[in-house]
DNA sequence: ATAATCAACTGAACCGGTTTAGTAGTGATT
DNA sequence: AATCACTACTAAACCGGTTCAGTTGATTAT
């Protein structure tokens, strides 16, 4: 077996209690005991059993996450690696671990939480993709697990928020696309049920509305590729059919761009396209993808360590914010067609 | 605080003996004490302490995976999110949970594993990306950790392994090329410091010696988008230059393309192109990707059981052979360019 | 009738830490 | 010299389970 607590003490001639103070740093020994009782657990090699810990400081010393998605769209998102990624850099700097649920069912979401929470698997959890009127915010609250939102819900949460604004982002998309000429720009939203999704849609309309254009070429879609196929050939379908479209997701803009080069459209010719999280794909798409770039590696830090310091608390009780995200112009993006061009453009794609 | 077993036991009328063993289905309790305990058991609402259970029990109910990757690459990998997913939905139905490690710089994998194994929190640890002579196997064996290997190493290593075959993948691709008309078919491989960048290679040098062509247009590269464009480059300066590229993954697959076109050559007309791994932007490149299509989430699923199985004593002692990935031909493969256009091609691109 | 066997159950030890209560020893205070 | 305060330390309880060693009472064997 591992060398425990009380090899060290017996080895330094000291009581359990002793040692435990001297490694924690903690007073009730004198510098040359401490010294001393260091010493030997090195020399023997002692590594504290995080389960033994965990039982008398009834902590778990891990944080959870659950993602909740169909697994066919999870190798989609280049969003989680690097999000985990951050998480797992604050992580390290503490004694903490990530423990990962995916839920890749509906019904599965709210027992993977109930199993993180239930044996105190878990001190707290980060949540992702947080919809419109969260139910889990009210699990959370009925497991008495602490937690930290990624960006903030709309129901009232008692958790602290670590947000990304999308306005900044999508208001620099639109902008971009006025400046070129566009007057019909067009949104393919995520699914409105996630707040990321309104809030982008949201942005989209203000911007529009900044730029006294008028926001009625919005299709919903899922931010799924076949859902950027199917929104974006609605609005290609429609008699005002868009020169831009400004999409909520990199994944529906390029099978969106996609779709639309097959239609005969040319990119950006025809239609200028607009994508959102900078996956790496991207700049290597034909043509290459003008995109907002967030910093999930970034975000998985903020995240846990908003998280750390309300398990510790000494959390300020404010909402993180970071810094918002930049539009990276690449060649999907061009002048809208001029008038004649636009009556000479190709046929719309049919129904 | 929550329910202990001691209060079930109270409530109950019985010892906390009685109550373990009635909760775990072991005898030393009658049907009817046993029925009655379980009864308070559930009215009280009581829950296991894992932490509690892990102490006594010597077991931290965890698996370990440790992701070593750049995280600029992390976001760019179809397998892990995916694959992550199938190790998911294995210990969902057991009492398991998955413990995530990133570790983003080379010398923190060993740091990442000693922390898995020290404080004793996880059970086991899933090995990905095996390398050649792989220093991660005698770590753990050092640390007495228990593993399964994604493929069977090079070095002698004493774990279970959990393979898919290369070789059917990469062959069905260089047979589809051949079938084509092609003969210069190189090869961009990923690193040949892990076992999958050499199984791929050796399977397109077998592949090819099998149809009687020789195997000398090969460039390694590190799986990234970069790297792709630079082996691409690599072979097309080649005054053999290929007519179509195996690559041996689809990131790689996906910029080599790009970098392709943007010299001017067309694919699939001037230069084939397959990937690996079937990740879903590449439907929707321009062409979209001929590639070979794995599936991590089996992998995934198969790796976490033979994990479990190897804790709890009931391993085969064999490794497990997952079913072969198969070609999924798009549209960025077609006919070896006639002699006389071949000559007429595009000029190679400058140095 | 008595011993042996067995099922059903209890009490306590145990896992490896943390933490509380208490003890010894030192030095300062009056 | 007695009191007090303080430091350095120990012993033991505790966290919430599992498991071992008994104990009891009923059943079976002789």
């Amino acid at each position: 077996m591992a060398v425990t607590i009380s090899d060290v003490a017996q080895a330094a001639g000291v009581s359990k209690g002793s040692v435990s103070y001297a490694l924690n740093g903690q007073p009730g020994v004198s510098d040359a005991t401490r010294e001393r009782i260091l010493q030997v657990a090195k020399e023997l090699g002692w590594k504290p059993s995080l389960r033994a810990k965990g039982l008398s400081s009834a902590k778990a010393y891990a944080l959870g996450l659950v993602m909740a998605r169909d697994p066919r769209l999870l190798g989609t998102d280049p969003f989680f690696p690097a999000f985990i990624a951050g998480i797992e850099t604050t992580l390290a700097e503490h004694d903490y671990t990530l423990v990962l649920s995916v839920a890749t069912a509906p019904e599965a979401e709210e027992r993977a939480y109930r199993k993180l929470a239930d044996g105190g698997r878990v001190d707290g959890v980060i949540l992702v993709d947080v919809r419109h009127n969260d139910s889990r915010i009210g699990l959370l609250r009925e497991l008495n697990l602490p937690a930290v939102t990624l960006n903030r819900p709309d129901a009232d949460s008692p958790f602290p928020a670590v947000s990304m604004d999308d306005t900044d982002g999508i208001s620099a998309a639109v902008e971009h696309l006025v400046a070129l000429g566009h007057i019909r720009i067009g949104h393919v939203g995520g699914s409105q049920e996630y707040i990321h999704g309104r809030s982008r849609r949201l942005a989209w309309e203000a911007a529009m509305a900044k730029a006294g254009l008028s926001a009625d070429l919005f299709a919903e879609a899922d931010f799924t590729a076949p859902g950027g196929v199917a929104a974006t050939a609605e609005l290609l379908r429609r008699p005002d059919r868009p020169t831009a479209i400004v999409y909520a997701n990199d994944l529906m803009a390029t099978s969106g761009q996609f779709y639309a080069q097959s239609q005969g459209l040319n990119v950006p010719g025809d239609l200028s396209v607009t994508g959102y999280d900078n996956a790496e794909f991207t700049q290597y798409l034909n043509p290459p993808l003008t995109t907002i770039a967030t910093d999930p590696l970034l975000w998985g830090r903020a995240a846990a360590q908003a998280l750390l310091n309300q398990l510790n608390g000494t959390h300020s009780g404010e909402d993180t914010q970071l810094q918002a995200p930049v539009l990276l112009v690449r060649a999907s993006t061009g002048p809208a067609p001029a008038q004649a061009a636009s009556r000479s453009s190709p046929r719309p794609p049919a129904g």
